[in-house]
DNA sequence: TAAAATAGTATCGACTACATACTATTGCAA
DNA sequence: TTGCAATAGTATGTAGTCGATACTATTTTA
C-alpha cells in the first residue's frame, strides 16, 4: 500500500501548529520567534532582510514588517551597510538573544526522546526540506562550514565565494549562499 | 554528539511554511485549508467548531472566526444539532470538496520520493506528534478503525462509546473520540 | 550614461490569533 | 425541581501576518 502524503501534510501542519500555539508567551509571536531565531544564527553576509524572507518564504513586504515589529520591541537593531546604500542588515540585541534562550514545544518533546531517534528524525526531515527547496527553487541555505566555498587556512577560514576572511565561530552560522559540496548533491532519499 | 534540537524545530517551522506559501492560491490560506481539509476526513461526531480548534492548537474563538469566512465562501455549511442545541456541526459542500482535490507543495515532492522512505517519515512523524500531544494533554485525533471502542459487527461497525452504529466508509475518517489500542500505547520512540 | 535590476518600504484589504466577555444551552446535585 | 456549574459557540478589540501593488533609492550592466 502506498503512503497517505495527505496524511504527512497532515502531520507538518499539526507538529508546526502546536508548537506555533506554545510561542505565543512573552509578547513574541511564532512568526517573529521564527525570523528572530534566524538572525540570531545567521551569519553577517544573511541578515538582510530579503534573506529573511526567502528563509521563511514570505515576500520582502512581509518580512520587513515582521522585522519592523521586532524592531519596536527592541530585540533585534537596523545596520546600514557601508558598501551597498540600498542594504539594510539587522542584529539581534542583547535583549533579543536572551529571548531565544527559551525552550519551546518540540525541543521539550524531542528531550524526552532517544537521541539517536532524533538523529534520523532530522536527517530526514532535510531530506524532504531539500527536495522541497530545490522542486521550487529556493535556496538552501546552511552552515557555513560544511559549504562548497568553505576553505581551511592556516589561521582560520576564507570563504570562496565572498572572497572574505572568517572569523572565528562564524562557520558555524547560517548562510544564505550555502551551496552543497559536489560530492553531497545526490543523497536524496529518492 | 547530542543532535541539535533547535534543527529540528527549524526544519518542521521550514517545511511548514514552505508548503504554507504555497497554499495562497485558489482564494484559500493556509489555515482555511487546513480546516477545510480536517472537515473533509472529519467523521460526524467530529465536525464542530470546539473540535476543528482542538486539532489545530487554536483557541474556539479564533476557530469560529476561519469557519465562517470557509462559510462565507460556501465550502462548508452550517448544521444545528437536533440533541444538543448548543452545538453545531460543519459540513463540507461539493464546492469544498472539489477544492481539496489541489495537490499541495509537500505532497508534490513526496511524490518524488521513494515509498518506503515516505512510510517511515510518516512513522516517525506520529511518533513525535503523539509525544507532543501527550505531553501537552491534547486529544490525538485519529482513524476511527484503528480505534479501541472500535467493534467490528455482523453487518458493518460500531462505535463502543458513543454506542452508535457506524455506516460504511465511517471507519476511515477521523474522531475527534480516537484513543489508541492498549496494546499500542508503549510503541513510543523514546 | 541610460535602462534594467535589485533592495527595501509604504499601504491596503483580508484575515489570523489571542484574550475577554457574553449568550444560550445542558448537566448535575442538593 | 431548581439552581448553579460546565459546556458550546460567538462578538469584539487589538496586534500583527500576509500577498499584492506601487513606490523610492540605489547599484549594475549594456
Amino acid at each position: 500500500m502506498t503512503p497517505d502524503l495527505t496524511h504527512t501534510r497532515d502531520l507538518v501542519d499539526r507538529l508546526f501548529r502546536l508548537s506555533a500555539a506554545g510561542d505565543w508567551a512573552e509578547a513574541l509571536n511564532p512568526t517573529q520567534r521564527m525570523a528572530l531565531a534566524y538572525l540570531a544564527r545567521a551569519n553577517r553576509f544573511s541578515r538582510c532582510p530579503s534573506h529573511v524572507a526567502e528563509y521563511m518564504a514570505l515576500t520582502r513586504g512581509t518580512a520587513s514588517q515582521t522585522l519592523k515589529a521586532l524592531v519596536r520591541k527592541k530585540l533585534i537593531c537596523a545596520q546600514r551597510s557601508p558598501v551597498d546604500g540600498r542594504s539594510i542588515s539587522y542584529k539581534v540585541t542583547e535583549q533579543g538573544a536572551l529571548m531565544m534562550r527559551r525552550i519551546t514545544v518540540v525541543e521539550q518533546v524531542l528531550q524526552t526522546m532517544d537521541t539517536d531517534f532524533v538523529r534520523t528524525f532530522n536527517a530526514q526531515l532535510e531530506i524532504v526540506l531539500r527536495q522541497a527547496l530545490l522542486l521550487y527553487g529556493k535556496k538552501p541555505f546552511g552552515p557555513c562550514r560544511s559549504c562548497q566555498y568553505h576553505e581551511k587556512t592556516g589561521s582560520g577560514a576564507h570563504c570562496g565565494l565572498l572572497n572574505e576572511p572568517l572569523q572565528a565561530g562564524e562557520d558555524q552560522q547560517i548562510c544564505q549562499e550555502f551551496a552543497r559540496e559536489a560530492s553531497d548533491i545526490k543523497v536524496a532519499g529518492a
